[in-house]
DNA sequence: TAGGCCAAGATTTTC
DNA sequence: TCTTGGCCTA
């Protein structure tokens, strides 16, 4: 490392960016400069010599793998070609591409999303008659997916549940698709299963680097372990106060683990917070200090004070969104403040829609992360089931989705009649259909089979052209066309015009995205199959996310992990919502998990914080009254002012006012 | 047998 | 508010 590099670190940086070999584990608060010391990290890899090829950083989003990318570019100025830099996710992925037959798949294998999946369960529970009435598929697709990520032995599903789990396994494999599980479940088991792939990789990333270590599962961990225990050259990164993911398998005793699988792991803590004031970091070392299941540390900074935490109460969530678009405004003209310096963060998606109406009334740009993904929009889905099926034929999901979208009189009965026939011949329903079509005996009536026939000869038609590494865009184009899928858009949406040009608008842009995929130069020549995977795994992405200049941004404190804003406005912290009702509703002891989502989502702010608690607000078609969120007590009062909407009360006056406000509320407001 | 129309239900977080 | 599912009609 060069001395200019060095003097941009503290002791504890340094150690952690020159200890290359060996296992090691390195404890990074909030703000600790952690992006900054996993980036030198590998520059300083690079520089001694190490090559990129043997360098796997696995982070656990796509917006952190490219961020990493994009810093050791900036810190290197070198190409990164060789570098494997990616989330757990598509690196299983890229496993599978090269190896995925070995367990009886091919190449051209779907990934199924949750949505993909509940259509999945339901046509196999049709199948085998197996009722799912009165049973919450959510939570048996959980349940599901415990047992294959090995959380929960098949002996402990109920009996009941246990066919319909190998029915619905054996009709992935049989449309040969895949779900976010088994990207890393199959790279798992393809590792166990064949010595020879499991040294190939071995060999190649003689170092491995997890970051967000505190987010991942236990089968993350699992293969994270099967690569990098033979050189035991391992980094982790993480904080356990951070931990924020456990719904979905992430598990920070892997913290522990590690230690116990990696003995003479050197260990690492960076404490010192580089980002927020003192007042903010208090007030996060306040609330997450309430937590029992932590490993402790306590962040300092070196800066003293800062500006009070600012808490209001708008009326309603109207009123929020008006009073937060104002504020910003206000800072915009009196301080300067950038809009691209603030961040407005939300436990939940829901609380989204009051927001964004707020910014559009006041006309403040803004652009949003997480949220439903322009990828889930029905219409987008539509044609990505095209392209799947083009891609994969087998995948009879997609093939249910598009086959009478638009409509093409193929209706109930015709489909139970083909359904009969691929489930007797046991083929996918492509199959069953060219089946039923050739077959001198067809049971289905001339109508049906002219109808099938169409709709086969359309896919057919197509199909080499998408697969031609080619023009994928303009084939694209001419394919929405020829199924004129506008006036099937213009039927579906009879009552506003508006509806029906918002939705191919953005079958137009999804077009433009196949475009500047393909004008990329790292995509060239990688066609419809590599696309596919590439938005399966970046489900949550927007379209553009170059354009951030200029506008705030709106996200969910999850979305917003790993993130740091000047301003960070926090609504909605409400009873209920944070801790959210569900959560704790499922388990009590998730409060915990929570309180550490608070803790992230104060810690994601610079300079200033605000936070508001509605009275009232609206959910789905009702108006409900509202608390304060009972982690506000867990804040030293000292730290925050209570404001009116209008102007700031004197300190002093406010001492109670937890106590007030508990009051007011008690009383109706 | 296919498609339109109407009512009910749903919202925690993401790869 | 939007989507999904069921029922009824042509």
């Amino acid at each position: 490392m060069t001395t200019a590099h060095r003097s941009e670190l503290n002791k504890e940086q340094i150690e952690a960016v020159e200890t290359i070999e060996g296992p090691l584990l390195i404890i990074a608060g909030a703000g600790s400069g952690k992006t900054r010391v996993i980036t030198y990290r590998i520059a300083c890899m690079l520089s001694s010599g190490i090559p990129q090829k043997a360098i796997l950083a696995l982070t656990f989003t796509n917006k952190a793998a490219r961020e990493m990318q994009e810093r050791v570019r900036e810190l290197t100025g070198k190409k990164l070609a060789g570098l494997s830099i990616s989330t757990f996710h598509a690196f299983g992925v890229r496993v599978l591409r090269s190896h995925i037959h070995r367990l009886g798949y091919r190449e051209n294998f779907s990934i199924y999303d949750v949505a993909d999946q509940h259509d999945l369960l339901k046509e196999t529970a049709r199948e085998i008659a197996f009722s799912l009435e009165s049973v919450d598929t959510t939570k048996l697709l959980a349940l599901f997916s415990r047992v294959k990520t090995r959380m929960m032995p098949m002996a402990e599903l109920a009996i009941a549940y246990q066919e319909l789990y190998r029915e619905y396994q054996s009709h992935m494999k049989l449309y040969n698709a895949v779900d976010f599980d088994d990207l890393i479940a199959l790279p798992i088991k393809l590792l166990e299963s064949f010595p020879d792939v499991l040294v190939e990789y071995r060999n190649q990333f003689r170092y491995v680097l997890v970051d967000e270590f505190q987010d991942t599962s236990r089968q993350q961990y699992r293969f994270m372990k099967l690569l990098g225990h033979s050189s035991g050259n391992v980094c982790v990164v993480g904080d356990d106060d951070q931990s924020i993911y456990s719904w979905r398998g992430a598990d920070f005793g892997n913290i522990l683990e590690f230690e116990k699988d990696f003995p003479g792991c050197r260990e690492i803590k960076l404490e010192r917070n580089y980002r927020s004031t003192d007042t903010i970091l208090a007030a996060a070392n306040g609330v997450i200090s309430h937590n029992k299941n932590r490993k402790g540390k306590n962040l300092w900074t070196g800066t003293k004070g800062g500006k009070p935490i600012e808490l209001y109460y708008p009326e309603d969530d109207r009123q929020e969104g008006l009073f937060i678009a104002e504020k910003i405004k206000t800072l915009a003209m009196r301080e300067g403040l950038k809009y691209h310096d603030v961040g407005v963060l939300v436990r939940t998606n829901s609380l989204f829609r009051s927001l964004e109406e707020a910014f559009l009334a006041e006309n403040i740009p803004y652009r949003t992360t997480g949220g439903q993904s322009f990828f889930q929009r029905k219409e987008i889905k539509d044609i990505i089931a095209y392209l799947r099926l083009m891609a994969n034929p087998d995948d009879d999901i997609s093939l249910l989705r598009v086959l009478n979208t638009p409509r093409r009189g193929i209706g109930k009965r015709t489909l139970e009649q083909i359904t009969e026939l691929a489930v007797s011949r046991g083929a996918s329903l492509h199959t069953g259909i060219q089946a039923a079509l050739h077959a001198a005996d067809s049971p289905l009536p001339p109508k049906a089979q002219g109808d099938l026939h169409a709709f086969l000869d359309l896919i057919e038609e197509y199909r080499p052209r998408f697969l031609a590494k080619k023009k994928l865009g303009d084939t694209l184009k001419a394919f929405v066309e020829d199924i004129d899928y506008w006036a099937h858009l213009v039927a579906e949406n009879q009552k506003s015009d508006k509806a029906a040009k918002w939705k191919y608008r953005n079958i137009e842009i999804f077009i433009g995205i196949v475009r500047d995929y393909e004008r990329d130069p790292d995509n060239q020549n990688s066609g419809v199959f590599d696309f596919l995977n590439r938005i399966s795994l970046n489900s949550r992405d927007e379209p553009d996310p170059k354009d951030s200049s200029g506008k705030i941004n709106l996200m969910t404190i999850h979305a917003a992990k790993g993130l740091e804003h000047e301003v960070v406005f926090l609504a909605g912290v409400e009873e209920h919502l944070i801790p959210h009702a569900r959560a704790i509703e499922e388990n009590p002891d998730n409060i915990e998990e929570e309180r550490r989502l608070f803790y992230v989502a104060i810690t994601r702010a610079r300079q200033k914080l605000f936070i508001t608690a509605c009275r009232k607000r609206r959910v789905m078609r009702e108006i409900v009254e509202s608390l304060p969120s009972p982690f506000l007590e867990e804040i030293p009062e000292s730290l925050m002012q209570l404001m009116e909407m209008d102007e700031p009360v004197e300190t002093d006056e406010a001492v109670d006012y937890f106590a007030r406000i508990k009051a007011q509320f008690a009383s109706g407001g």
